[in-house]
DNA sequence: GCCTATTGATAAGTGTACTGATGATTGGTA
DNA sequence: TACCAATCATCAGTACACTTATCAATAGGC
């Protein structure tokens, strides 16, 4: 088989576009924000007050990597953390309203960035794509050191 | 919508599963090569005397990606790579013995690695899945910094 | 109330991926 | 033929993503 045609190329391919055009379309909205950064906002103002480790289980990142990710978050002024109370070796996580502001006016190029990766695709096929891409990754979820993990 | 089910989260989550797989079976078969490492032996194979640009865009990696990756499989023998005589800003790429000889050993983890990304569905769930991947990413190529480009 | 296993976080190191800049070389053109 | 835009590669810099190791703090068993 054609090495470019296997599920781990496209895999690899797949992933290489969305983050391509998740940069190109951030930069057009004036945002400055990597797509793992985002990710880790969102959460962040989803879910105040949580620690990094439960940060990272939710959104299938390594812990390690999730402190880098955040220490830029907290540079830029978008999260702050401290010492949790409950827990002194854990850091809790709060969006800052600079963050709560960047992540409103980031929010259409986002959904576009979304709306671009299935533009190849018809409406039932796009569907279809996103079930099946659901499906097989359901089944691997463990396979990976950073599985999702629910709240 | 959830987060967690967008086709850009859901791309990182596949491509990363896929990473862990394909890590963990190449180690079990007493190799130490990475996804990309193994994608660029597999093509100087297949094309010896190539350039490192082409080679970039035969896989789609950036340029400066791939200077990186031969740098490895050089120092680690599997790659000899010297300046061409036609044009002497280039530099040609050949597989030796030792890298033709892991190519070999690593073939049935790749394989394995494949199968199991696929794992979670049937028979014609996989193949369509692949179908829509492949069309998804087709009408995205140009879209990235290192598009596929043909040899 | 002490010991130990677990958990949250950081540190050091490797390997992608990309941007932007620079240098070497080439081939077409004025 | 002298030049000049295009091309191949590298370097410096940023940001992941992961591994292993280490440290600090907590929680449970006795």
């Amino acid at each position: 088989m054609d090495a470019t045609e296997t599920p781990g190329h496209l895999a690899r391919r797949f992933q290489q576009i969305a983050v391509a055009i998740f940069y190109a379309e951030v930069e057009a909205a004036g945002c400055d924000l990597t797509p793992v950064q985002y990710a880790a906002l969102a959460r962040i103002a989803d879910a105040p007050g949580l620690d990094q480790a439960t940060l990272a289980g939710l959104i299938a990142y390594d812990r390690t990597t999730i402190g880098g990710v955040v220490d830029r978050l907290v540079e830029k002024g978008l999260v702050a953390r401290e010492i949790s109370r409950k827990d002194r070796r854990a850091r809790e996580l709060r969006i800052t309203d600079t963050g709560a502001a960047i992540l409103k006016k980031i929010a259409p190029a986002v959904a576009e960035t979304q709306r671009i990766l299935l533009s190849g695709l018809g409406e039932k096929e796009a569907a279809q794509f996103m079930k099946l891409l659901k499906k097989a990754i359901a089944a691997l979820n463990d396979l990976s050191r950073a599985p999702m993990r629910e709240g």
